[in-house]
DNA sequence: TCATTGGGCTTTTTT
DNA sequence: AGCCCAATGA
């Protein structure tokens, strides 16, 4: 037998040896799920499976990039090239790109990003002369997107007078109309947004049954992973491709279940059991990942919810220390706990940086942690939030590139055209818009054309100015046939004066933007030197930018840096550190108070705190302020429910128990590091007993009555409203609604409401905050 | 056509 | 507090 399924516990190496039919692996956290999915391919390669039949969909290229590695480790690496790994979105790109004349697409087709997508619409928006109070962009946005996942097109869309009365309801009766323009003008564009590459793919595989079959003969052998977190779309591609040979492996967690808000369906893996037959479960429930305090924590975090599989999660390590609460009284005195916490652990327990991470439900909340960590020179990296891709210098050089490769790429041409500034203004292109239209062009077209188009209205000096560009571009493209990826995108950078625009400018944040221009080259330049020791790949720039669009931050090479990890929870995902920070823990904030109004809401919400707790290995701590700055202003918080949830055993409160609700601050320090430092000690050596309570001084008080603002009472949940049907109730995000229905009993009693700006919903009474009208 | 300014909005999470 | 957009004036 294989040596590395010694490597195997029982429960793990049953779903590893088991390669036929329809499998599903319940993989609580901490489990090994990564290394059942790595040696069930070694596994199935060993034992004469083509690579080139297995296909293994991952939540991140991350993650697929290190399970192909370490495959390659055990199988070989030219065994292991021919593993088709990656995200749905990658891989089925690739497919679409092959495949995309079938569908009338260019095979060079733009993947519009959200910011590309959400431009489109906001210009939409203007064109049809909608107010854009009531269209938000990007409420328009996502619920188009919601509409792709769930596979309802522009066809079905109008065909479905429940969803078009929803949307009248929620005061966007043109709804549909923006939808199909939106469609259009992407298709023009010969672009796909990222749901059309998971729509666009059932398309093709719904519409071509040969092409079905290709790939089904194709990829004989699927896994999945974190199939919690897949939607609809993701589904039914799944479901197709693995229809005939019902080789199908899942793997995932339910209690780790975070996307719903963008489509995932936490029921395609509760309901999985009932898609395929004979389908053979089996369960990883023990934790090799952290301590026993922390498995038990965060069993006692998920019980509290209703909705889960029967799952018990243990662990044969040792208890280890107690999860530490905290209390500060501000953002930037919990960046300051933090930071000198991470510093005292460092000392005492021989740690790295990277030992550490810092997780937050917001990005916003970074900028304290950083301020802190840098004032006390800990080196970090800050992960997700506005990603290198995403910044404006950044997106310029790329639009240039797209432009390239997609002359039709509207959104990218709109980008270019007049940055640097070479004077073709908005008048300018409106009449290129309308002539486009009426022709049926795109803008470039137009461009190319303009002496046979004499009745667009163009002075002679504009006319130069717009020469003059698509000569440059012309230029460019010429290049790029020769050349690779990195001197063309050096050219532009240089040619175009993006560059020199930077350096004139002369501010710090100028010459910060020319440094990441530099970062972008190199990058470019290590890609394409990558590339070309590959036999199938040039470097050219068509697949710098298909690796660019889909690329996330954890995908950016790790320069083997030793810092502190910052991110979202949602980021930390699949990740564990040995000490991680929970910050923010306030009500509002985590559970955040857009997530509050649903029991299915407040238990997404619920999984993201029991997540977060399982990425430690060592210690965890959690963190919450009394105040903090949010809108730039200060305002009082309260402590998360989350933290009470937790069985108190597994905690050890820094600040006394019943005084960590609310009261004025008076024990814990605020005012410096060297009083922090001597509370964890004091608290130390008597875990979970609270430091005594010192009166405050004249000069604390004061401090602390400046920076409280007046005690303002938190707008309370209305708990105690009595609501019948046929009500009318006003809601803080909803706005007015009327009750349609009312049901469950207590704590559970909840009311469906039809809302002018939400639709239909339907609410915990417990946790809404409804205002009775009439 | 371009640059500046003020107002409004933002903070949920991301492929 | 910061960002993005629209309005305004040169």
């Amino acid at each position: 037998m294989e040596a590395y399924l010694s490597e195997l516990n029982d429960a793990q190496r049953a779903p590893t040896l088991q390669i036929e039919g329809p499998m599903i692996v319940i993989a609580g956290a901490g489990s090994g799920k990564t290394r059942v999915l790595t040696y069930r391919i070694a596994y199935m390669m060993s034992k004469g499976i083509d690579a080139f039949n297995i296909l293994a969909l991952t939540f991140t290229n991350k993650a697929a990039r290190e399970m192909q590695h370490r495959i390659a480790q055990i199988v070989g690496r030219s065994e292991a090239k021919n593993l088709w790994m990656g995200t749905f979105h990658s891989v089925f790109a690739k497919i679409l790109r092959f495949e995309a004349d079938k569908l009338g697409y260019p095979s060079n087709f733009t993947i519009y990003d959200t910011q590309d997508s959400q431009s489109v619409i906001r210009a939409i928006i203007k064109d049809m002369q909608l107010d854009k109070d009531v269209y938000k962009y990007k409420q328009v946005y996502s619920r188009i997107s919601s509409y792709k996942n769930s596979l309802i097109t522009v066809k079905a869309y109008f065909n479905n007078p429940e969803l078009m009365e929803a949307d009248a309801m929620s005061k966007k009766p043109r709804m549909g109309e923006i939808y199909q323009e939106y469609v259009q003008r992407c298709f023009k564009a010969g672009a796909m947004d990222f749901d059309d590459l998971l729509l666009k793919t059932n398309e093709l595989l719904n519409r071509f049954p040969e092409v079905l079959q290709k790939y089904q003969n194709r990829f004989r052998y699927i896994l999945v992973d974190e199939y919690q977190d897949t939607n609809h779309s993701q589904y039914l591609i799944v479901k197709a491709l693995s229809d005939k040979f019902q080789n199908i492996c899942v793997v995932g967690d339910d209690a780790q279940s975070i996307y719903a808000f963008r489509g995932a369906n936490i029921n395609n893996i509760l309901n999985f059991q009932k898609d395929y037959e004979g389908v053979e479960m089996y369960r990883l429930e023990q934790n090799y990942r952290s301590t026993g305090n922390i498995v038990n924590a965060a069993n006692s975090i998920i019980d509290k919810n209703q909705t889960k599989l029967d799952k018990v999660v243990w662990t044969a390590n040792d208890d280890g220390p107690k999860i530490v609460v905290n209390r500060l009284l501000t953002d930037g005195e919990e960046g300051r706990y933090v930071a000198s916490s991470i510093f005292e652990n460092k000392m005492q327990n021989q740690m790295a940086n990277g030992d550490f991470a810092i997780l937050y439900r917001t990005n916003a909340q970074s900028r304290a942690m950083e301020d802190a960590l840098r004032k006390r020179d800990i080196p970090y990296r800050i992960y997700g939030g506005l990603s290198f891709y995403q910044r404006k210098e950044i997106k310029d050089v790329l639009s240039y590139l797209r432009l390239l490769i997609n002359p039709k790429d509207e959104e990218a041409l709109k980008r270019v055209i007049n940055y640097p500034a070479r004077g073709i203004g908005a008048t300018t292109m409106d009449r290129l818009s309308i002539a486009a239209n009426k022709y049926g062009k795109s803008i470039f077209e137009v461009l190319e054309n303009l002496d046979h188009l004499p009745e667009i209205k163009i002075t002679k000096s504009t006319r130069t100015k717009l020469d003059n560009f698509v000569n440059m571009i012309k230029h460019f493209t010429i290049l790029a046939q020769n050349a690779d990826a990195f001197t063309v995108a050096d050219t532009v950078a240089k040619k175009t004066g993006l560059v020199q625009e930077l350096k004139k400018d002369g501010t710090p944040e100028g010459i910060a933007r020319i440094e990441n221009i530099e970062e972008l080259l190199n990058g470019i330049k290590d890609f394409v030197e990558e590339q070309k020791e590959l036999a199938d790949a040039n470097g050219s720039i068509a697949e710098f930018l298909e690796d660019v669009a889909l690329a996330t931050d954890l995908d950016k090479e790790t320069e083997d840096e030793d810092r502190v990890a910052l991110m979202t929870i949602h980021l930390a995902k699949g990740l564990e550190f040995p000490y991680v920070y929970i910050v923010g823990l306030e009500e509002d904030l985590f559970p955040s108070g857009m997530s509050m109004n649903t029991r299915s809401e407040l238990e997404e919400e619920r999984r993201l705190f029991y997540v977060a707790v399982t990425r430690a290995e060592k210690q965890a701590f959690l963190t919450y302020t009394q105040s903090r700055y949010r809108w730039g202003k200060l305002v009082d918080a309260e402590p998360s429910r989350f933290i009470e949830e937790i069985d108190e055993k597994f905690l050890d409160y820094m600040i006394p128990q019943d005084d960590y609700k609310y009261k004025p601050l008076i024990n814990t320090d605020i005012f410096g590091d060297e009083v922090d430092k001597s509370k964890l000690r004091q608290t130390k050596p008597k875990a979970g007993t609270p430091p005594p309570a010192h009166k405050p001084t004249e000069e604390q008080l004061r401090k602390l009555r400046k920076l409280r603002p007046a005690a303002t009472e938190p707008a309370k949940a209305t708990n105690a409203i009595q609501l019948e049907v046929g009500n009318e109730v006003e809601h803080m995000r909803f706005g007015k609604g009327k009750v349609l229905g009312i049901d469950g009993v207590g704590q559970d009693r909840k009311a469906e409401i039809n809302f002018e700006n939400g639709g239909i919903k339907k609410l915990l009474l417990r946790f809404a905050k409804l205002k009775l009208l009439s």
